[in-house]
DNA sequence: GACATTAGTTAGCGATGTGAACTATCCTGA
DNA sequence: TCAGGATAGTTCACATCGCTAACTAATGTC
């Protein structure tokens, strides 16, 4: 692999990355096909991630305020991908989960239903992919919560 | 740099790269402090790059459409940053481009702006820096409009 | 000069995210 | 024990952003 320059420019990097970032967010919420917003499958596959939590886990993984939880687990119960059970100890909380129809639906996306990004994908050499893959794992970190 | 296994599942990659992309895009809008949205600044900065444009050529660069352009537009002269240029030729048409105070509140952006991205991109080392580097130019290329 | 095409706007909708204020529950210390 | 603060979630009202459908105005074409 050809090593580039090294990045000097930390706030031209942040510049471009944000632009970036921010308009390809843009398009794939467009191009989502999943039959579920990005915004609840961000949330779903959080939710299957770290197993049972409660509302506010959920709100700082997902980095949202309280309210935008609330909303986002009623879409979910709603369409039956998740189940709230209450806390026997303590009944302000309720701990929520995957469904069955839950699961299925994010082993469905996870097979099928990148299909625009997928094939967008398909187009970059092995490079290229191995420095999204690696990216997606930096991005992670950077935009991390705590730290 | 050490050499990953190369990507074989592309399915789980864009999985990954659009849940990591989604979730950064909410952190950086909701810490944007450039005390204008990340909207009106992709647009801002394209229109600053590609110079004097119609309103279809800004939606067309940023995939996005018609009715949304006029909106932006709207906030970006109301803001007094980009300004209209009737066309003499095609009276359906005007121009626009950065006033000087478009010009100004760029300049402040890329050299300030980016605190908090920058903040956290001080913490990664240098293969990460180099990583996210071209990761975004790759970004751009696979969710460029046209192909 | 009728008619299709093109550029942009208006109107109205839905999805997301927020802060402020509220309810219900839990915990703590005098 | 019970008053008062802390904590978990909800409701409400608001702002942003992007879309489609339908419209106006101007241009081009046969």
């Amino acid at each position: 692999m050809p090593s580039a320059p090294p990045v000097t420019d930390l706030a031209g990097l942040a510049s471009h990355l944000r632009l970036s970032v921010f308009r390809a967010s843009r398009t794939l919420r467009r191009e989502s096909q999943a039959g579920i917003s990005p915004t609840l499958l961000a949330a779903l596959s959080t939710i299957e991630r770290h197993g049972p939590m409660k509302a506010g886990d959920l709100a700082a993984h997902e980095q949202v305020r309280k309210p935008t939880v609330t909303r986002i687990l009623g879409s979910l119960v709603a369409e039956g991908l998740v189940e709230r059970t209450p806390d026997p100890a303590d009944r302000r909380v309720s701990w929520v989960q995957l469904t069955p129809a839950g699961r299925m639906l994010m082993r469905n996306v996870r097979r099928r239903s990148d299909r625009y990004l997928a094939q967008r994908l398909r187009r970059l050499d092995l490079d290229d992919l191995a420095t999204l893959d690696r990216a997606a794992g930096i991005l992670d970190r950077v935009t991390e919560p705590a730290s």
